[in-house]
DNA sequence: AACCACAACAACCGCAGTCAG
DNA sequence: ACTGACTGCGGTTGTTGTGGT
């Protein structure tokens, strides 16, 4: 037996939405609520021919008097790609990062945009050349690493850092001291093995405001950015996401390779 | 102008989780 | 504990717009 359908496909009107159905709709919720009743009557009771779910969506999504449209910005942009790092698809729980911003919304500036930039960018044959500090494509990839790749696409944790300059910032500060939250500890040197670093959806966390790739051949290597730590305002603006529980397990200082 | 390819966005579908009866 | 209604979510598809030839 089936799953009983939530409407009669055949009764409803499906496709876009028109201006008239959506003030309508926009009306009877602005005037009667989200909350009295549920979704499944609320077509009958608006006086619209469109099933339940179809109404919900375009409420969530287009007519709620808080969505934010436009395009989205650089900082969002940057979110969204960190905490598609941490998270993967888990696009509510994206969304809800920023406001304004719909799960939809956010799925499809993904599919359309920041998956090929990230794609163009984060190429995963990329090792690090220490003599120059800078990152290079290198033609001879393990087998290992190309598995890694193929199971995840994300190989950094912030698609943009490149182009944003921060490589600059991890690199210029190899003998430096930060101070965080009361502890000292000293940063880390990039693996110059840069291809073995691995940021798939299991190993890769953030914390404080510094997005940290673990492997079992670099204890951590240190990618982005720290609090105390010597960077300009347009990186700080870049809105790599504080994830202090993160930081409350880690015990420093930590090693290095 | 017509056609095609691609991008962007809107909407749909079905599954899984939640909760009330 | 079980069941079904309902909701939320993520994957996918459909439609429209735009630029290139």
């Amino acid at each position: 037996m089936g799953r009983t359908p939530c409407c009669d496909k055949t009764k409803v009107k499906r496709g876009q939405w028109s201006p008239e159905e959506d003030e309508i709709l926009k009306n009877y919720l602005l005037k009667h609520g989200t909350t009295a009743g549920n979704w499944i009557t609320l077509p009958h009771r608006a006086g619209l021919k469109r099933c339940g779910k179809s109404c919900r969506l375009r409420w969530l999504n287009y007519l709620r008097p808080d969505i934010k449209l436009g395009n989205f910005t650089q900082e969002e942009d940057n979110i969204i790609c960190s905490l598609y790092t941490q998270l993967g698809s888990r696009w509510s729980v994206i969304a809800s990062k920023l406001p304004g911003r719909t799960d939809n919304d956010v799925k499809n500036h993904w599919n359309t945009k920041l998956k090929k930039l990230l794609a163009t960018n984060a190429n995963p044959t990329r090792n690090f050349d220490d003599s120059k500090q800078v990152f290079h494509s290198s033609s001879m990839v393990p087998k290992e690493e190309e598995e890694q790749a193929a199971y995840s696409p994300i190989q950094f944790p912030f698609p943009n850092w490149e182009s944003a300059g921060v490589s600059s910032h991890i690199l210029n500060n190899n003998k430096s001291m930060v101070q965080h939250d009361q502890k000292q500890f000293p940063l880390p040197r990039l693996s110059q093995d840069y291809s073995k670093i691995s940021t798939s959806r299991e190993e890769s966390m953030s914390f404080g405001s510094s997005s940290v790739a673990m492997h079992e051949n670099v204890d951590l290597a240190w990618f982005n950015t720290f609090e105390g730590f010597p960077i300009d305002d347009e990186i700080m603006g870049a809105g790599l996401w504080t994830h202090q529980s993160v930081l409350e397990d880690i015990d420093f200082p930590v090693t290095f390779s």
